[in-house]
DNA sequence: TAAAAAGATTAGGCATGACTAAATTTATTG
DNA sequence: CAATAAATTTAGTCATGCCTAATCTTTTTA
């Protein structure tokens, strides 16, 4: 006798918009080194635990995860590869906004939410070869390739940590208040912005930097925010 | 006693995606001064007369639609509203495809069908700006403005219409079959390009035109695919 | 280590949107 | 103008995902 699945499995080609946010919520909880579980997932994703069962029974069958009852779900090589996909859109579509349509950074996450649903690898192969292939998105994170290798956000410092003589670029930063990034925005401070730390001032942990020709102190609380990428 | 709708209507502030579309396939018909049936509307949506049926009860609910069973629907003012504002996205983002990621006019259209239900004003007005306000899009569409209004067709000229010492850009293209915008590529004509028509054969119908200070030759069934603006 | 608390799963519903088959209305035509 | 054809609507289902309430498991704690 044939056994009767437990959760019927949809037979579609690609993975509904539905399903893919809980493959990201699951890969950003697995990145964090915690575990998928129900009432996590269910906290992230703004819905109740019984429904997470539910999804987790459905994401099992279609293969994207391994699910155990009661001990969480873990992402199988596909789950990750399309979570990973997702958070390549996301990036991308993120940089594109703040880049080349002027959004400020805090303003891009929900918007992208949306566009990283948009089915395309053609698509998003084009933004990022238009976007000239960014390493780091302009929180600093950094944006998958279209193999799916991540950079290593390790390559990016906070600015104060930079020594003196070295060249460096913008790369992101680590507050998104809205009071810090009209700051940066006065100072003239952008993303890709390259600059020489010309001086660490030890009494406040200023610091002085050439910039285009031009000379700017940077305060401490600014440049504990500020991510950068070694030249 | 209270009467029970006979259709429930939902009580959310967006018009969803699959409404959304109903909306836009009815617009569609009414420019063309077809009458919107719930089988012309199946058949451009793929679906069934009886999903139609179902789908115009909800949609007359949320006063977006006035239908009279067996009389097809009309949008209302709020209906054409939404619908026109489909129409605005889909255009823009066809034209972002074709003019900053390099894309043929052939292949936008499915990928905008997605983009078009990113749920943002602000990211089309921007997307406008970028695009510096074109009036319309790859395909010689009138793109709507912020307002809903569009522009008028008509402005278009078939470049076989023109005559000697009219100058004027390309807009857009009658044709959109592959062979034919693989030909334009070769000739290096493209959407913008501005050109002055020196010379009209009347021997076989082909125009000798002006551009960027070169001369060149365009053949009868080409200039009959192509749509221009006068300048 | 047994009882209580916390977490997860099942059971039973509901809304959205789609489908098929049957019934009804409108249009066509002999 | 009646009868057939075509179009439309109604009735009854189904899949996806969500919810609440009730029932397990697992973990904590006394």
């Amino acid at each position: 006798m044939s056994s009767t699945p437990k959760y019927k499995s949809s037979s579609s080609l690609t993975t509904s918009s539905n399903r893919q946010d809980y493959l990201k919520a699951i890969l950003s909880l697995d990145l964090k080194g915690a575990k998928a579980s129900t009432s996590a997932i269910s906290a992230k994703l703004n819905t109740q635990p019984a429904s997470v069962t539910g999804m987790f029974g459905v994401l099992s069958n279609l293969n994207l995860i391994n699910y155990i009852p009661y001990k969480g779900a873990k992402l199988t090589d596909e789950g990750r590869s399309q979570a990973i996909s997702l958070v390549r859109k996301h990036r991308l579509w993120e940089t594109f906004m703040v880049e080349k349509l002027g959004f400020r950074w805090d303003e891009v996450h929900e918007v992208a939410e949306q566009l990283e649903h948009v089915n395309s690898e053609q698509l998003i192969d084009r933004l990022d070869d238009f976007l000239g292939f960014p390493n780091f998105d302009p929180h600093g994170d950094p944006i998958p390739d279209s193999l799916g290798n991540i950079a290593d956000r390790r390559s990016l410092v906070v600015v104060s940590d930079l020594e003196v003589g070295k060249m460096a670029s913008i790369r992101g930063v680590l507050s998104s208040s809205d009071s810090f990034l009209k700051h940066l925005d006065d100072l003239g401070i952008r993303l890709g912005l390259e600059f020489e730390v010309v001086k660490v001032y030890t009494y406040d942990g200023s610091i002085q930097v050439d910039s285009a020709g031009e000379s700017m102190i940077w305060s401490r609380k600014l440049v504990e925010q500020l991510l950068a990428e070694v030249n």
